[in-house]
RNA sequence: CGGGGCGUAGCGCAGCCUGGUUAGCGCGCCUGCCUUGGGAGCAGGAGGUCGCAGGUUCGAAUCCUGCCGCCCCGACCA
């Protein structure tokens, strides 16, 4: 590709609009326009980033035996009502009446479109497995688009469905995705992480999502030090120490504590540590209060305690509703007497002697014990992990690091087929439910995460697997007929050698197409100027680390090729 | 939706508080000269319904009201 005939408009200001370095970037290297809120036209050049993670997931794909279709981004409202997904979507899914005042929706997500292919189509145990999948525009209209690509609301994804017949069958399709993921991003030369996402009660991991590792990541991932489990943090389970030596419960008292609502100040005025005090936490889930025990020196998961209760919405209650629900002045809640739903995290059951609210103002209660002074009967895991905590698969240390979920698959079973009636016939003429599963990849959210993992203070590092030309060819000055001649040449020589090159014969100043170069990314560099008249030879230099090297013209093709495949 | 902020030339901004003739600056763009290994220099030039609609006023980018758009912080997700 010529600089001079594609149009790649970088700039040499950052854009106000954007916040995080990819976005900057992307904005500045001329990727892309945004039109609307979340919403942005591909530049040539971003486009052909684009492309390269399609063409890699593609390949790993059609490798893993998926088929490839597209599904239409306009759909019905009634296929979405089968699925009972029309109510509870929310305002994400965008509808609208066409003319004839028929409820239509743009497409988030395929789940509906392809089990009507799939039970018009499979029926029997024959036709099966069959994954068929497909990289496509999705529109979701996110409550706040940012960050550029990383949260658009258009966005382009690959989404895959497999069909099996039985749970076993469905946990192999499972496993090729699963392998195919680690291909793809690894091709794509991404430091990424395979973390669990839901460690299900039966005891199998049946959803993973992968993460890019960035600073700037929106998740939190914990990852062990000594083996390979790794976990996004909002889902990382606690493991439970051993209990230690029983200790002796002693009797409660109850203890003056005036304006101590802290666990600081109260661990401070009574001279204990934070992990003996056991504070009691209000939620509203749903609008319904409940509180939940976890030691005072622990944070809560909110996510666990979403997931457990299996409502829609969780907050913090506020120091009024707290007083509304339980008749108590946050700060002096305790388990003793305690008028609202109680659960406690799985810790503070091996707690003795506790020091907790006395569900009265400036007073706190201390050698409380479970089952003598309360009763609480929901337990399970919801504080937080932290780096202190053993790694729950090996017992070794746990380091936490940020990352951009950029694939997630998970088993879906047969909640779609049954509801929608898709069903095939055994071996014994019998009908069953399909078995599914569903795998995204956001496509155009792993060029955004490549960025954002591969930049310095010039620009953008492409890995060469995504970047759209691996090495640009600078022609210094087009009016050196010797010097042009020779740019020119290694532009054809390696294009004929199978690379995508690039060559800048722009009339532009050498400073300026420098600039264009570091910030657009190429992996290597050619420089013609010169110096190639006084020893006929040019500058090769590596992006990633700012090397250079001084070869021949006859052997610029030999050399790159010696550096990267194409 | 709740909280904060911003809309002035393609981009980045000043001017607004304290209204007053042709609305500025840097970058970019066009023409010419000059220059050519890290976004040069000189000279000339084009480009703006000051987000939109009302209102106050002799007079509004500036003050008031309403609307629209965009960005940032929270819940959501590939």
């Amino acid at each position: 590709m010529r600089y001079s005939q594609i149009l790649i408009p970088t700039l040499k200001e950052v854009p106000a609009e954007a916040e995080v370095i990819s976005h900057q970037l992307m904005l500045r290297a001329g990727f892309i326009k945004k039109l609307t809120s979340g919403v942005y036209t591909y530049m040539p050049y971003g486009l052909a980033a684009i492309r390269r993670v399609e063409n890699i997931v593609r390949e790993e794909m059609n490798r893993a035996g998926a088929q490839e279709l597209s599904m239409p981004m306009v759909q019905p409202a009634d296929l979405w009502q089968e699925s009972g997904r029309y109510e509870k979507y929310g305002p994400e899914l965008l509808r609208f009446r066409d003319r004839h005042e028929r409820q239509s929706c743009l497409g988030p997500t395929h789940e509906e479109v392809i089990t009507d292919i799939a039970r018009k189509e499979l029926h029997s145990y024959r036709d099966l497995p069959v994954n068929l999948y497909q990289i496509q525009t999705k529109f979701r209209d996110e409550i706040r688009p940012r960050f550029g690509l990383m949260r658009g609301r258009e966005f382009i994804m690959k989404d895959a469905y497999s069909f099996d017949v039985d749970d076993e069958a469905a946990e192999v399709s499972y496993r090729k995705m699963f392998d195919a993921y680690n291909r793809i991003f690894q091709r794509c030369g991404l430091e990424f992480r395979c973390v669990q996402a839901d460690s299900g009660a039966i005891g199998g991991s049946f959803s993973h999502e992968f993460m890019v590792l960035a600073d700037t990541g929106e998740d939190t991932i914990a990852v062990c030090n000594d083996c390979s489990w790794a976990a996004n943090l909002e889902k990382a389970e606690v493991k439970l120490a051993e209990p230690g030596d029983s200790v002796e419960q002693q009797p409660m008292v109850k203890v003056e504590t005036p304006g101590k609502r802290k666990v600081n100040s109260v661990c401070e005025f009574l001279a204990i540590k934070p992990d003996q005090l056991v504070k009691t936490l209000v939620y509203l889930a749903d609008d319904e209060p409940v509180a939940v025990l976890l030691r005072g020196d622990c944070e809560l998961e909110e996510v666990k305690l979403k997931n457990y209760l299996g409502v829609t919405e969780i907050r913090p209650a506020d120091d009024k509703e707290i007083y509304d629900a339980t008749g108590v002045p946050s700060g002096y809640l305790g388990p003793v007497g305690i008028r609202i739903r109680l659960l406690a995290d799985q810790e503070v059951t091996q707690m003795v002697n506790l020091t907790v609210g006395a569900n009265e103002k400036n007073h706190h209660l201390q050698n409380v014990n479970q089952g003598r002074d309360f009763e609480v009967r929901e337990i399970a895991d919801f504080r937080r992990l932290t780096t202190a905590d053993p790694c729950p698969s090996c017992g070794g240390t746990i380091r936490l690091v940020e990352g951009i979920e950029v694939g997630h698959i998970f088993k879906l079973g047969t909640s779609y087929s049954e509801s929608m009636k898709a069903f095939y016939q055994d071996r014994d003429g019998n009908g069953r439910p399909l078995v599914m599963g569903c795998y995204g990849i956001g496509v155009s959210r792993v060029v955004a995460a490549a960025i954002e993992q591969n930049h310095d203070a010039h620009g953008i590092i492409f890995p060469a697997p995504l970047a759209p030309y691996q090495v640009t060819v600078l022609n210094l000055d087009l009016n050196d007929n010797e010097v042009s001649a020779a740019a020119e040449k290694i532009y054809i020589q390696l294009n004929e050698a199978g690379f995508d090159a690039f060559i800048d014969d722009r009339d532009e100043r050498p400073g300026s197409k420098f600039k264009d170069a570091d910030l657009l990314g190429f992996p290597y560099r050619i420089t013609v100027g010169k110096r190639f008249k006084e020893n006929s030879m040019v500058e090769v230099r590596r992006r990633e680390d700012g090397t250079t090297e001084d070869v021949g013209i006859e052997d610029v093709v030999s050399y790159i090729s010696s550096k990267i495949a194409n």
